[in-house]
DNA sequence: CGAGTTTGACCAGCGC
DNA sequence: GCGCTGGTCAAACTCG
């Protein structure tokens, strides 16, 4: 697996197209800028979506299909551009991200990449064979907060000391009861201020901050609608 | 008391 | 085959 290279700050972002809704406007700049803890990363993913520049199509986005539940069959009805973020994910692609987001640690090697937890305790513990990954996706925020506040809720479930790293690397766990979506996250040894976080899987519910601030719009449009 | 975190142990895969 | 490493489990603990 190749690790990032020195002074690689062209960190491409890829992922599942779920993830691209919040975070394609990243695949220009470098690195994020993480928001304050109060502003969830959907809300900084619609600021950034309206006013980001030389970002691809700024400002359009497909709020409805954010607020779909999404599920694997749900890139069908995405929008075209959404799709071309969808169709570009590919295992090869999706690794060779998690490589480059994981430098020295050796995170995203090839001990790493794609081991799936399996239900029950008796199959090794989720440690059986490796099945085919799900879509991974890593990007780097620099940031004091080693959690990014992506509107999501997680569960932490390990943490590991990693190589050729003084900083620990942490397991999360979408909490949502029917997701299991995963993210680690771990700072760089390099540049401590810069976090990279991998997620792992696709969020089959909405994201419930962005629900949440959209609800009172949204029961606004119902009521008009009715009229 | 339930949800989330911490942390040591366990286990599989990989390289030598 | 063995040791190293990463990923996960689960009991104990903390917090609201």
């Amino acid at each position: 697996m190749e690790n990032l290279r020195e002074g690689d700050d062209h960190l491409q972002l890829q992922g599942d197209d779920e993830l691209f809704r919040h975070f394609r406007y990243m695949q220009s700049p470098p690195l994020m800028e993480q928001q304050p803890p109060q502003s969830s990363t959907c809300d900084a993913a619609a600021d950034h979506l309206g006013g980001q520049p030389g970002m691809p199509m700024p400002g359009l986005v497909d709020w409805a299909s954010l607020l779909l539940p999404l599920g694997p069959g749900a890139a069908a009805g995405s929008t075209s551009q959404q799709q071309v973020a969808a169709g570009a994910v590919g295992e090869e692609m999706v690794s060779g991200v998690t490589g480059a987001a994981a430098p020295e640690s050796g995170a995203g090697s090839s001990s790493g990449v794609g081991r799936e937890e399996t239900k029950g305790k008796s199959s090794a513990r989720g440690r059986g064979s490796r099945k085919a990954s799900r879509p991974r996706f890593a990007f780097q925020t620099k940031s004091e907060n080693d959690v990014l506040d992506d509107g999501y809720r997680w569960r932490k479930y390990g943490q590991k000391a990693v190589k050729n790293s003084a900083f620990p690397r942490s397991y999360y766990r979408c909490t949502h009861h029917t997701c299991n979506v995963k993210k680690q996250v771990q700072r760089l040894a390099k540049d401590t201020s810069i976090v990279v976080t991998t997620y792992e899987g696709v969020h089959n519910h909405p994201c419930e901050k962005l629900m949440e601030a959209l609800n009172p719009i949204l029961r606004q449009l119902q009521f008009l609608s009715q009229l």
